[in-house]
DNA sequence: GGGGAGAGATGCCGC
DNA sequence: GCGGCATTTCTCCCC
C-alpha cells in the first residue's frame, strides 16, 4: 500500500496517534548510536510526538524519541524516509521504509491517571504505621528522611533507643539494596557523631549472597511483603477472580 | 465500530500483531494491582503474546503483560472484555472495553538484531585498550572480573603496584556507583588480606553529591566519555547528517 | 531459573 | 533544570 505524506502530515499537525506497519531499516544517534537491518515493524507516533518502534515480539521498544521530536516524511530516490528529530536532546532517527504494510490515525483522548498498590511507598507506609512488623518496642520517627546521600524510607529508635534504620524493597532484596542500607547508615552515623546505629532490610525475599553481605555490614533482615490490594475491586470486580 | 471476537482470535492463533483502539478500563493484578479509569488507548498483542496498552502520551505503556500470556475475549452484559491471564507468572488483567475505534491485525517477519554503540561495555573496552586513559602506567589485568559480590568493570594495576578497581559509567555518576565501587574494593581488600586497593570511576561526568562522597571514601574520578560511533554510517550514510 | 548489572532505561518527586 | 530513586522496570549474560 502506499503512505500518502498529505495525510501522514495532517495527522501530526492533528495530535492524532498515527500507526504504521511496515518493513523498514533504522538508524539511531544520540545519547548512543544504533542501527536495525530490515525487518517487520510497528511504528507508532503519539500526540506528545513520542515515537516508538516494536518488532513483532518483545516487551520494550526496540528504537524510540523522546516526546517533543519533529518529524519528516519524504521520499528520497523512490523509497519513503521518515526524518525524526529532537534538537532538545540532540537525538536523531532516520527510519528507511521499504514497504507500507498499514497506515492508521486516531484521535484519542484519556484524562485517566493510573492507581496503583504494592509498591515500595506502600511497604514503608504500612511498616510506619505497624511498626510490630519490624520489631517490639520499635519507634518510627519519619518517613522520607531526607539526608544529603539519598532518602532513608523509616527512620526511629528500638526499644534500647538505638537509631535504626529502614530500607523497605517490594521484590527480593540483592546487592544494591545492601550497598543503600551501608550508605544511610555510614552517613547517619558521621552526621549524629554516633558509635552504633542499626541497618535493617524490610523485604518479601533475599538472596542468598545478599544475606551474607547484610550480615557481614551488621545488619538485619525482616520478611515482609508489601501490601497490593485495591479493596474496591476484590470487593466489586468478579472477573479477575475468575482466572484465580 | 464492531470488534469481531472471531476475527480477532483468528489473529492470535496464527501469531499476528493485534492492534486494537478503543475506549477502556482496565484492571490488573499481579506484581502490585492497579486499575485505571476509562480512556482511550492504543491495544497491542505481540506474535509472542506480550501485552502493550498506551496512552496518547508517554513512552512507557500504562498497562502490559508479559509475553506467553493467554487472552480471551467475551462479551459480558453486551460489553467486550479482554480477559489476560498469565499463569506462570501469575499476572492477571481484565480490560474492559466500551467502545472500539479500530481494529487491525499484521503478520510480521523480523530477523534483524539491533547493533548498537555507546554501551558501558564499549566504555570498558576503550579503557582496557587504552589504559593511558586512567594515567601513566595502569597496567589492566581483565575486564569483567567475576567476585561473589558483582562483577568488577576493569581490574589492574597502577605504576605501584597497587591494584586499581574501575567502574566504567556511561552517563553522569551517581551516588549509587560509589555505592558499587565501594562493595567491590571491599571485597577485594578482604579477598586478597590488602591494606590498600585503588578504585575510580571513570565517567562523562558526576554529580558533585557524588564526588564528595567518592572523595570521602577515598576514591578517585577520571572524566572519560564513551566511545559512540558506528564507523560505518558515519560514512556511507549522509542523511543524518542534514539534520545536526 | 536465579543472580547480578546495564539501559539510548522511563517516570516521579523534590529542590 | 538536575538529583536521587523506584519500576508490574526490561533485557542481557552467566552460573
Amino acid at each position: 500500500m502506499e503512505l500518502d505524506i498529505a495525510a501522514f502530515n495532517e495527522a501530526l499537525q492533528k495530535n492524532a496517534i498515527v500507526v504504521i506497519g511496515c518493513s523498514c531499516e533504522i538508524h539511531y544517534s544520540g545519547r548512543a548510536e544504533s542501527f536495525l537491518g530490515s525487518g517487520d515493524r510497528l511504528i507508532i507516533i503519539k500526540s506528545d510526538k513520542t515515537l516508538l518502534i516494536h518488532q513483532p515480539a518483545g516487551s520494550a521498544p526496540i528504537n524510540y524519541m523522546k516526546d517533543g521530536t519533529s518529524y519528516n516524511l519524504v521520499k528520497e530516490e523512490g523509497k519513503l524516509v521518515l526524518h525524526c528529530s529532537n534538537i532538545a536532546v540532540k537525538e536523531y532517527m532516520d527510519v528507511f521504509i521499504s514497504k507500507v504494510h498499514s497506515f492508521q490515525q486516531l484521535q484519542m483522548e484519556d484524562p485517566a491517571k493510573i492507581q496503583l498498590v504494592g509498591s515500595e511507598r506502600d511497604m514503608s507506609d504500612m511498616v510506619y504505621d505497624n511498626p510490630n512488623l519490624i520489631e517490639p518496642g520499635f519507634r518510627p520517627l519519619s518517613r522520607e528522611e531526607h539526608t544529603k546521600y539519598g532518602f532513608i524510607d523509616v527512620f526511629g529508635y528500638d526499644k534500647n533507643n538505638i537509631l535504626v534504620v529502614i530500607e523497605c524493597k517490594r521484590y527480593t532484596a540483592d546487592l544494591k539494596a545492601v550497598d543503600q542500607l551501608q550508605r544511610y547508615v555510614t552517613k547517619i552515623k558521621q552526621l549524629r557523631g554516633l558509635d552504633r546505629v542499626r541497618g535493617i532490610i524490610a523485604a518479601p525475599e533475599i538472596s542468598p549472597n545478599t544475606l551474607q553481605m547484610l550480615k557481614d555490614n551488621g545488619f538485619e533482615y525482616r520478611k515482609i511483603a508489601p501490601p497490593k490490594y485495591l479493596e474496591r475491586f476484590s470487593r466489586d470486580q468478579k472477573s479477575l477472580g475468575d482466572y484465580m
